[in-house]
DNA sequence: TATATTTGCAACCGAATGGTTTCATTAAAA
DNA sequence: TTTTAATGAAACCATTCGGTTGCAAATATA
């Protein structure tokens, strides 16, 4: 059972449940609300999010309170900041070789 | 078939083929080297990241080499944009927190 | 030209995925 | 206390996924 945040954000209603809690905490129940699913498949989605850690709960009563975790979601960040760096890297060569084409024959 | 960004770099493969090739680009046969898979696994890996955009294709005779889309993968940075401005305003209400317990009582 | 190399595609297979229905547990409400 | 509400877990199912082997097409090389 491979459980990562990359494999958590692939399902589409898993990204929009993401949202929605990012807006606001939400019990399962008023988050399946937003779906044309049933409450139970809303919930498994919780589980593999909560798994991963992008999701906390909170119980306040039979109630519970899904919230985002930020720190979590800044792992996609950190992956993409090697590319990041590859891509500046790109644009700075592209510029290099513009500034030479714009340098007056000598 | 599903086919967009985040299924493509759900698989931790496609993410190891994707930095090889953002670092430079590569043919198949090349890439399958550094993993443990079949040419025509790697070959497979290939054509989704292709279909989904993050890879581009440059023949020179029979071989293929791969390069990175790295406007592609900026979309995934789009995506996170919104949950990074969310994390940055619980930030600002913390601070607004914070400095309000600093604050000498009246 | 005959052969070797590089590549993609199709068919197949076991495991994982996302969904459903049913049931058990726990807390609130009547 | 009995009933209702909120939730998670288990069993099951069709589809997708990632891998394999085998093959065909196209280009380079002997």
């Amino acid at each position: 059972m491979r459980r990562d945040i990359f494999q958590a954000i692939a399902d589409p209603t898993r990204r929009a449940i993401i949202l929605l809690i990012a807006a606001q905490a939400m019990t399962p129940n008023a988050l399946a609300e937003h779906f044309d699913t049933t409450r139970q498949a809303v919930s498994k989605h919780l589980r593999i999010l909560t798994e991963c850690q992008l999701l906390k709960q909170e119980q306040t009563g039979r109630e519970i309170y899904y919230q985002l975790n930020a720190t979590k979601m800044k792992e996609i960040d950190k992956w993409l900041e090697q590319f990041r760096k590859i891509w500046e890297t790109r644009f700075n060569q592209l510029d290099k070789v513009l500034a030479k084409m714009k340098t007056p024959k000598q």
